[in-house]
DNA sequence: ACTAATGTATACTGATCTGTATAGATTAGA
DNA sequence: TCTAATCTATACAGATCAGTATACATTAGT
């Protein structure tokens, strides 16, 4: 359960494109400066973002890339999806069956239910942070961050553990 | 931000081994006919689950795997830590840092908050969920899983965000 | 001893991911 | 029309991941 390379360094070319201000332009030349990255790699990563929607794109001697929309209008969740795929897709069970045609646990499978659990709280932490909360300091973010917590109503066996613990 | 293969099928396993019982000993053999999957891609799985410390293993004739504690003592986020390193660790930042020596961004990251955040949220999740819990059916989990809420107290952007929708 | 059933270890192949290279298309401005 | 700056697209090479193949070590039973 990793990031992906794709995921990290395009989600910096977002803010780095936030931060530029509303209405400017960044070349892949700027971007791939202010990031450390190599030209082409940036270019790539544009390339992903333009495909997926969230960033416009300019051509010619004075184009560049800015954001489609505000920075408070694009979630992480929008990028993560957009750079990555989801942690649990429709797909999974057909990738992960071994030599079966289906799952072997297919008519009752509670590590998928896990699966969808993990994906359950990601996308509710992902969804609420915008660019725009990105833009901020790392102290600020860290605050947030120490206050965390994931509560559940539910009656599970692991809600009765956490209970009890 | 996919699980690996490892993990799932890892996961799995230990949750065949559960399964079968407190004393049972389980083979290469029947783990791979149980998951689906070919006997040298099990014993792979069992050998990083058995390096890792959460299944102990005979050897000769009547040899097999067992769980090296109680399920109830073996909790998903060991798991997962085995069977697939953590989503973001100490060697993050020098993985992904471009062509500089350190990332760019190192003063001041929002977004390494961001990912310390979606760890937080995932860590405690898998942590309060046992082996054990996962021996039960399917709909049960997810009665779990649909009353889950990630909460903060915090005052970060994203926070006043979420208190205002 | 010997045999058969089992776990252990390493090396190998194909697939996917990461980043690079290169050629082309588009536009502003002279 | 020409040139320079830019984005666009595809193909490529190395690294990592997934799964397989094969040889070896260990043990119970005979």
């Amino acid at each position: 359960m990793q990031l992906s390379a794709q995921e990290e360094f395009g989600l910096r070319c977002l803010l780095r494109l936030a931060q530029a201000g509303p209405d400017a332009m960044m070349s892949i030349h700027e971007i791939s400066r202010a990031e450390g990255i190599s030209m082409p790699h940036a270019a790539k990563l544009m390339r992903v973002l333009r495909e997926g929607g969230l960033v416009a794109s300019e051509r010619g001697q004075a184009g560049g890339y800015q954001l489609a929309r505000p920075p408070e209008e694009i979630t992480a969740k929008q990028a993560i999806h957009v750079l990555g795929g989801e942690l649990y897709g429709g797909e999974f069970c057909g990738r992960f069956s071994g030599h079966e045609d289906h799952c072997t646990n297919s008519i009752d499978c509670s590590i998928r239910s896990l699966w969808r659990a993990v994906q359950s709280v990601v996308d509710q932490l992902l969804t609420r942070t915008s660019i725009r909360d990105l833009m901020c300091a790392e102290q600020e973010m860290d605050r947030f961050v120490g206050d965390l917590v994931v509560l559940t109503g539910g009656t599970s066996p692991a809600a009765i553990r956490a209970n009890h613990g």
